[in-house]
DNA sequence: GTCTATAGCTGGATAGAC
DNA sequence: GTCTATCCAGCTATAGAC
């Protein structure tokens, strides 16, 4: 029950990094101020630096961030359809969290040099799982290769698209996109 | 042969929208400044302003432009098969010109007021369009309504990737894309 | 750990010469 | 029709009080 200072900071980060997702989410990061994320979050500009270097660090983080907790996220799934699999976990993990999937996807080129480089491997490394399983249903190499772009770029247009409380579900729209997806890519092995 | 002043102006029109595209699609709106887009033309800051009143007017000439052309192509096709004209028709049209249809599906989001109104209006009538070949597939009404935004959302992924000059030209790439729709919108009428 | 205040810069847009 | 010069609002980031 110590420590009450630290975690009362590690409140505070939170609250900070949420706004900026949000903020990021819906303006655009260049479009969005660092003054904009203070006053979403109710505190004043120079306490943000207590947390981030900078605003490019603040972008890099949080996709990164994202990221690498979506290929954990991936790596306990145990679906015997590895496709199947792959596509609730996908939309599972990032309907829970929009506006972190928004910027993953759509604000990585405000990154530069080794916070661009980073991230963009670790999307590489996120493609080439789904590539993989492709493949291990037949797939040719050069089909798999523009498929598995067409299907990530399918399922991440739908943080965009999605609202809780609207007609469907999270649970079922993975369910639509498992059976979608499942027609894309016939098992032919 | 008269008027070259009015065609000399036509053409610094053509280069300052074709230049602001370009910037637009690899950096984003709002990281691009009027000064970039004077200064990859090559006249200074105080010209671009005799082309359009404003930054956002810039944006919503492209965008809407964009669109309207799209649709024009769209009323001219007579594929036997629409599913597979339709799919053509945007990825011929889009990768004639990849700048334009990047900023036409990523940078939406940076317009307001009546320029977003007018654009969104415009998207949903593209979207109303795929949607209506979908029905005529035998398609139900909820099934059609995600899959129309997944296939668009899978068409507008690919200007930002393909190179033209690389592995697959736009012709094999608007053939791969046919079969890939056609399995995801089996015909059940 | 958060505040106020500010340095230093860059942005959109305009005015007036040519 | 394009230039130069400029206004002023807004930005990131920092310094120092509390």
């Amino acid at each position: 029950m110590a420590r009450t200072k630290g975690s009362s900071a590690q409140a505070t980060r939170t609250r900070i990094f949420d706004a900026a997702a949000r903020l990021f989410a819906a303006h655009g990061f260049a479009a969005v101020s660092m003054r904009d994320i203070a006053a979403e979050v109710g505190v004043q500009v120079g306490a943000l630096y207590r947390y981030t270097p900078d605003k490019d660090s603040l972008l890099f983080d949080l996709v990164a961030g994202h990221l690498r907790a979506l290929m954990a996220a991936w790596e306990g799934c145990d679906d015997p359809v590895p496709l199947a699999g792959f596509v609730r976990n996908h939309l599972n993990f990032n309907l829970a969290q929009p506006a972190a999937a928004v910027i993953s996807s759509r604000e990585l080129h405000c990154l530069q040099g080794p916070h661009a480089r980073e991230v963009f491997t670790l999307r590489a490394d996120y493609e080439t799982i789904l590539g993989r399983i492709l493949l291990d249903r037949g797939m040719s190499p050069e089909e798999a290769a523009f498929t598995t772009r067409s299907i990530l770029a399918m399922l991440n247009w739908v943080p965009v698209w999605f609202r809780t409380g609207g007609e469907m579900t999270a649970a079922q729209v993975a369910d639509r996109y498992v059976a979608l997806t499942d027609r894309m890519v016939p098992i032919t092995v």
